[in-house]
DNA sequence: ATAGCATTTAGAGCTAAGTCTAAGTCAAGC
DNA sequence: GCTTGACTTAGACTTAGCTCTAAATGCTAT
């Protein structure tokens, strides 16, 4: 009912330096050893490796993180700060998938410009497809600079 | 029609700091001098900013991005290699994006655990709401450890 | 014309998040 | 009983990407 670090590191998708790692900076505060000094990763050990990851993923730092772990141990008392915490770890991560949505936007420009180019076999493509350099305009977002 | 290094760093959301460091890098490679040997941006600067922080914000390293800037000055004979670069960038955005959305998920479960053990004033909220530990296991995804 | 602020350079310093090394322990298979 | 491979520790090292310092120069408003 237990996991080696190499499983876990597996199963996280994390490498075992990382785990050591995690485990060092109090991030996983609970891990038991067995009589020969390994240690076992339980499977709620696994499910809070995969918090962390959300929690990292969506650009939340370790020393965050480890707040957030405090506010758990330290029980009922700080589940408004976890709210807010998850609240505006929501607000971020909707901002953040705003931006990628404008940045895919931008690949996919630049993809339609350089299949266009590389049938053509040059860049002259705006001359040929005068609507592009329009698009390009709206999606770099051309002002008129001062001075 | 050009900008000051502190213009600049305002319009692209960049320090200056970050700006003269990615001019070393080789990054920014024609920026002019005024005769007093101060930087100016164009506005082309300022754009090739942006698809720097498009790039950078899809996880390319900055090495990566100065491929790319080398395969720009290196003309038509790379369109292949660019529009290679870009249908990889696109995938790697794709898988993120959705990545992200399960982020999202779970966010959103804590954010629903969380508002009614606020209500509630303690975290036994599964036992009144014993479909939320269903949903927790979805969103999760227990399953069995071996051994 | 002088105070105050932005800019310049080279190069040092910093932070976050790992990643690795060395020396040693242990269990399993041949 | 010996080798192999995964594990242990403390602590040093690495990398990416900035960030700052110091000393000098130069524009701008009073």
């Amino acid at each position: 009912m237990g996991y080696t670090i190499g499983q876990a590191a597996k199963k996280s998708g994390l490498s075992p330096y990382t785990l050591r790692f995690y485990e060092k900076e109090g991030l996983l505060p609970n891990i038991r050893k067995n009589s020969a000094g390994l240690r076992v990763f339980s499977q709620e050990d696994i499910n809070w490796l995969q918090m962390i990851e959300c929690l990292k993923g969506t650009g939340m730092s370790l020393k965050n993180i480890k707040q957030y772990l405090a506010w758990l141990n330290a029980g009922n008392t700080t589940i408004n700060q976890r709210l807010q915490m998850f609240q505006e770890q929501k607000e971020k991560l909707r901002l953040q998938m705003q931006l990628l949505d404008k940045y895919m936007e931008k690949i996919n420009f630049k993809i339609k410009l350089y299949t266009l180019a590389a049938q053509k076999g040059d860049m002259d493509v705006y001359k040929a497809n005068p609507e592009l350099e329009q698009e390009r305009e709206c999606i770099f977002g051309v002002d008129n600079p001062v001075r």
